[in-house]
DNA sequence: TTATTTAATCGTAATATTGCAATGTAATAA
DNA sequence: TTATTACATTGCAATATTACGATTAAATAA
């Protein structure tokens, strides 16, 4: 069905697997990695950057932002994108939970 | 197209990309950190914790393992899961370093 | 042997994602 | 005003994902 039941789950789970499925794309995760590094940051960059059509772009693009990890700024024609730094905060803070989960037994049956 | 053009990205970046998108279903995500609490493992138990039907939760499995985050012992009828720590502190420590990037400039642009 | 139990696999329907050409829009330039 | 530039949006085709009923497979029980 390609449909998720996400009312089965927790809040919780919920937002690990939204900021993670953003994170499930290699344009996205080279856009964030290239808005990091702060070269420049306007939308038409990212475009030669990374070999997609400037749609495709700006489709993740619109993903990213949604989510609130990245903001943009129109300037004259072009427009320029940044991480949201506070909101990649909040968001690393959840993950960072998930991922440093460890073993609460200490029998690890396989 | 729905296919994503991984040949135009680095290894880092399409490995990111696979993680991430194996944590982008809630199920995977509650199944993962079932397996963490140890209660027990068994598929079967998956299956009555979460409400999805046994072939789903079977297909969820099926690609946490192949991406090698959780192994399987078979036990008689049933199989035992478990997470696979090494794998997953090799997976953890990609994620990190994605997730603890910071602005490497001073001006931040928007 | 024949159940029974547990989980994997198959097949398929419903939905989502990806990518891009074509087009629209808003700001600036001529 | 009419370009031009930069980006967003639309529409659509190709592919992927999700979910589950039906079935199969493998181990154990009767």
């Amino acid at each position: 069905m390609g449909l998720a039941k996400t009312e089965m789950f927790t809040d919780e789970q919920n937002e690990i697997a939204l900021f993670a499925k953003v994170f499930g794309h290699p344009a996205r995760v080279a856009i964030l990695q290239y808005l990091f590094k702060l070269k420049t940051c306007f939308c038409g960059d990212l475009v030669s950057e990374i070999g997609l059509a400037q749609p495709t772009i700006s489709q993740h693009l619109k993903e990213l932002k949604h989510l609130g990890l990245i903001k943009g700024n129109v300037e004259g024609t072009s427009v320029c994108y940044c991480i949201a730094v506070e909101n990649w905060s909040s968001m690393k803070e959840t993950m960072l939970e998930f991922l440093n989960q460890d073993i609460t037994s200490n029998q690890n049956c396989c």
